[in-house]
DNA sequence: AAAGCAGACAACCGCAAACTC
DNA sequence: GGAGTTTGCGGTTGTCTGCTT
């Protein structure tokens, strides 16, 4: 059986909201509170699905979102914050009050790619673009014609061993390793500290959403990873209490990690 | 003045995680 | 445990605006 629409398409308005489509959504919300976005478009008197409703709820109409142009600031924390997480633009909008993660990812993909481009820099690895090209090359070279009788769990295991060290080498929880990542990023305090969930959390929290207060390593998906200690009741635990503990490649704490505490210095 | 083009950004779509029953 | 539902994320597309020719 497939997966059931998530609006009834026939009956919904698509394209640019309008000013009294905006006043009804806020208004609603406002008070209702956000959460359960499937029947919020009846409930509110909206032709929208959802899933739209949502959208322009998040990247357009919240009241804590900070309009007008990044500062320089932000462009360098959105690099460095990009060169660690990659696309993960929740997250990186998670370090920028205000803004969101479709701004952010628009904002990239306009400004930002560019400028790396214009460093010489390649956007997607955070290295110059010389240095890619040889990388590239030495990958190409690397993979022999002796994979096929390599043991098919050994293959697996070592792509689970390798992707563990590809994180373990950008994500700085050891010594040598936050040494080099300390030489891409100067400026930026990886310092883990322990505080109470965000209000993203708590917001998922209450709507069951995904972003339950995961350990480091689910939200890096590496949900199966023997570094991995969040089962399905960490989230509600730890953010209920803000006591249960996590302990990512060597690093044990109590509590949440909150994304939130990688700061500028 | 108008056509063509590129940049910016709002909105949509598909997918997958997490949840409910 | 599995099917169905809801929500959130990331990639992509559509449209508007300003600039150039």
């Amino acid at each position: 059986m497939g997966r059931s629409p998530c609006c009834e398409k026939a009956h919904t308005n698509k394209g640019a909201w309008t000013k009294e489509e905006d006043d009804r959504l806020i208004a609603y919300i406002r008070s209702h509170g956000e959460g359960c976005w499937r029947s919020l478009p009846k409930a509110a008197g909206l032709l929208r699905c959802g899933k739209s409703c949502r959208l322009r709820w998040i990247n357009y109409l919240r009241p804590d979102l900070k309009r007008g142009n990044f500062t320089e600031e932000e462009d360098e924390l959105i690099i460095k914050l990009h060169s660690l997480l990659g696309n993960k633009w929740s997250l990186i909008a998670g370090r920028l009050p205000g803004r969101t993660d479709n701004e952010i990812k628009n904002y990239w993909n306009t400004h930002i790619r560019r400028k790396l481009l214009n460093r010489g820099i390649d956007p997607t690895t955070h290295r110059p673009m010389n240095e890619t090209n040889c990388a590239q090359e030495i990958t190409t070279i690397s993979f022999g014609s002796g994979a096929a009788a390599v043991n098919m769990k050994e293959e697996q295991q070592e792509e689970e061993d390798h992707k563990l060290m590809m994180i373990k080498s950008s994500y700085v929880f050891q010594e040598n390793d936050e040494k080099m990542v300390m030489e891409r990023c100067p400026d930026l305090n990886l310092d883990l500290k322990i505080s109470p969930p965000h209000p993203h959390q708590t917001d998922a929290l209450k709507t069951g959403g995904r972003n339950r207060g995961l350990c480091f390593a689910c939200s890096l998906g590496l949900q199966n990873s023997k570094d991995c200690s969040c089962n399905s009741n960490n989230g509600t635990s730890s953010s209920n209490n803000g006591t249960s503990g996590y302990d990512f490649l060597g690093l044990k704490a109590g509590g949440v990690l909150d994304y939130r505490s990688l700061e500028m210095k």
